[in-house]
RNA sequence: GGGUCUAUGGCGCAGCCAGGUAGCGCACCGGACUUUUAAUCCGGUUGUCAAGGGUCCGAAUCCCUUUAGACCCGCCA
């Protein structure tokens, strides 16, 4: 490590933030407020990585404020997109009706929220919460209503043709030549898309429009044939994403944005748009690669392998998410719930190295793993280590029991000397844990191949074990009938663990049967004899 | 057509974005313990960090070129 001076924390979090401020003192900009943005996504369910978006952009701001700068989030959900696609699992809906309207206009088919929109919205503000991230929330629908953007929208519209070319030289999209980047939601049947910008009346402030006929996620959606004319000021329409960001910041004067590499175009045009049109310093960006499934498949809401921040936490703790999420930002990540036990160790690993438990040599290592635990807890970590449990080891303990399952993993836990006393926080441990175990745990029925004379030996076995009296020595007694019965004892035991089990290893046995009640266990051998 | 990411022991991966002894899990080998399955514990082996070049006192890490794979954009938001 060279004398470089460490900034913050330490991790990459704290680097951005630097180059943040760096970046405003050079354009002499005021920094009395540096505010940070994250888009919400509202018209699928939102997965992860759409969470991460908004969890790193609160990293950013949280570095922010530890380097002396005031700082905000805002949550802004793009509830005037339009419905392109019927998400998976809601085809029951009679949604179709409703494609190309916005999302915003649409009603909550579970009937929960104001619309379809903030249905979606709202699932990710909850995972939010969850984790203990606080925002800001804005809604596209009332920024427009408010008319919050009418002088950009104004000022791009007047330079349409400008931005077009430049559009068309920048990433090769030439429908912008032709329209305005700017779709009205028709009056008449309030649907986006299908309104044809014609015209922009820059004295009134309208855009003239006609509702045609128009394709919209490879379907065609028929318009209504209404003319009419949209007020910018007022309302429902809205600007084309590759200027509408450029809007947004310069509104909302957000110096801060990170984006995934799928919007990497329309984020190019859109710093040019605020730099060039609008005169306003685009913010300060970091780009993301998205999560893929094992496959390597993108997570898609039309897929259907979705993973939501609430799927997680039904196995993983929020630290394990946050952890995910400030661990790295570059690289592409193939991301599955079965990441969740190595994060939930690497967790207890950061807050051992924290607390001083574990040595790190190098310092620069030590600073970012500290670092890094301070953002998984939000820059506020707890004054003492918790009790750790080895994750896989609730699980192994989960997979056994599975009746009482949190009194009796307790108890385990106790005995072998891992806790002193229960706490309400490894209850939910085993909590999660167990549900891992059993969403995970492939109970294959596996055909065991019985000879008689095992057969005869598992009679013995299960009548020994189902007596009233028990047997001193389980172990030895399984031993001494396989032998006595011309089994193998080496089968023997692979037996009773597919038995068991369904594998054919496992815990020492004899310990095993007491854990799991020897009279169950005879039960369960009586059916195989 | 444009762009991004990835490549590290047999396998799966971390380390890279702030350069400083190449690490972890599984597997494998040896030992301890166990009445011989298993588990556990201790110890050990395994690497031209994809290839080539550059910067540097020093590169898996930074820069350039090449190769292979994946993903994104070129509908739309």
């Amino acid at each position: 490590m060279s004398e470089q001076e460490i900034i913050g924390k330490g991790t990459w979090i704290d680097k951005l933030a630097s180059e943040l401020i760096d970046r405003e003192k050079s354009l002499g900009r005021n920094t009395d407020l540096l505010r940070v943005e994250s888009g919400l996504g509202a018209s699928g369910i939102p997965h992860i990585g759409s969470l991460g978006d908004a969890v790193r952009a609160y990293g950013v701001k949280l570095a922010l404020e530890n380097l002396g700068y005031k700082s905000e989030l805002i949550a802004y959900s793009d509830d005037l997109d339009g419905l392109r696609k019927i998400p998976e699992g809601m085809k029951d809906f009679g949604l179709e009706e409703h494609i190309a309207k916005p999302v915003s206009l649409i009603p909550d088919p579970y009937g929960e929220h104001d619309s379809y929109g903030m249905h979606m919205s709202s699932i990710l503000l909850e995972g939010l919460d969850e984790v203990g991230i606080k925002y800001e929330f804005r809604r596209a629908k009332d920024t427009y209503k408010q008319g919050l953007l009418k002088d950009q929208i104004h000022t791009i519209l007047q330079n349409s043709t400008k931005i077009g070319d430049k559009i068309a030289e920048l990433v090769g999209q030439e429908k912008y030549q032709k329209y305005l980047p700017y779709f009205p939601v028709c009056a008449n049947c309030n649907r986006l898309y299908t309104a044809e910008s014609m015209e922009y009346i820059a004295d009134e402030r309208k855009v003239k429009y006609r509702c045609h006929d128009a394709e919209i996620g490879g379907k065609m959606v028929k318009g209504c044939g209404y003319e009419g004319e949209a007020d910018i000021t007022k309302d429902l329409g809205k600007l084309a994403w590759k200027v509408e960001f450029a809007a947004r910041w310069s509104a909302f004067d957000i110096r801060f944005e990170a984006y995934g590499k799928d919007i990497m175009d329309s984020v190019k045009v859109n710093d040019w748009v605020a730099d060039e049109i609008l005169q306003f310093p685009h913010p300060h960006h970091v780009k993301y690669e998205m999560f893929l499934d094992k496959g390597g498949k993108k997570i898609s809401k039309s897929l259907g392998n979705v993973l939501t921040a609430q799927r997680w936490m039904e196995f993983g703790s929020p630290k394990s998410i946050l952890l995910l999420l400030y661990k790295r930002i570059t690289g592409a990540r193939e991301l599955g719930l079965e990441d969740i036990p190595s994060l939930m160790s690497e967790y207890n690993e950061l807050e051992d190295i924290f607390f001083g438990r574990i040595k790190v040599d190098n310092p620069a290592k030590l600073t970012k793993s500290k670092g890094l635990y301070e953002y998984v807890n939000l820059l506020n970590p707890p004054k003492q280590a918790s009790t750790h449990v080895n994750y896989r080891l609730l699980i192994e303990l989960a997979k056994i029991f599975k009746e009482n399952r949190n009194e009796r993993v307790m108890k385990k836990l106790l005995d072998y000397g891992v806790i002193k006393n229960p706490e309400p926080e490894i209850e939910k441990l085993i909590e999660i844990a167990g549900n891992y175990s059993d969403e995970f745990d492939e109970q294959e029925k596996t055909e065991i191949d019985l000879d008689e004379t095992s057969k005869k030996a598992l009679k013995i076995l299960s009548e020994t074990l189902g007596a009233d009296e028990e047997p001193e020595d389980i172990q030895n007694t399984i031993y001494q009938i396989a032998k006595s019965n011309d089994v193998q004892p080496k089968d023997f035991f692979k037996i009773l663990y597919q038995i068991i089990l369904g594998t054919s290893r496992g815990p020492k046995i004899g310990p095993f049967i007491s854990d799991i009640g020897r009279k169950q266990v005879a039960k369960t051998i009586s059916e195989y004899t």
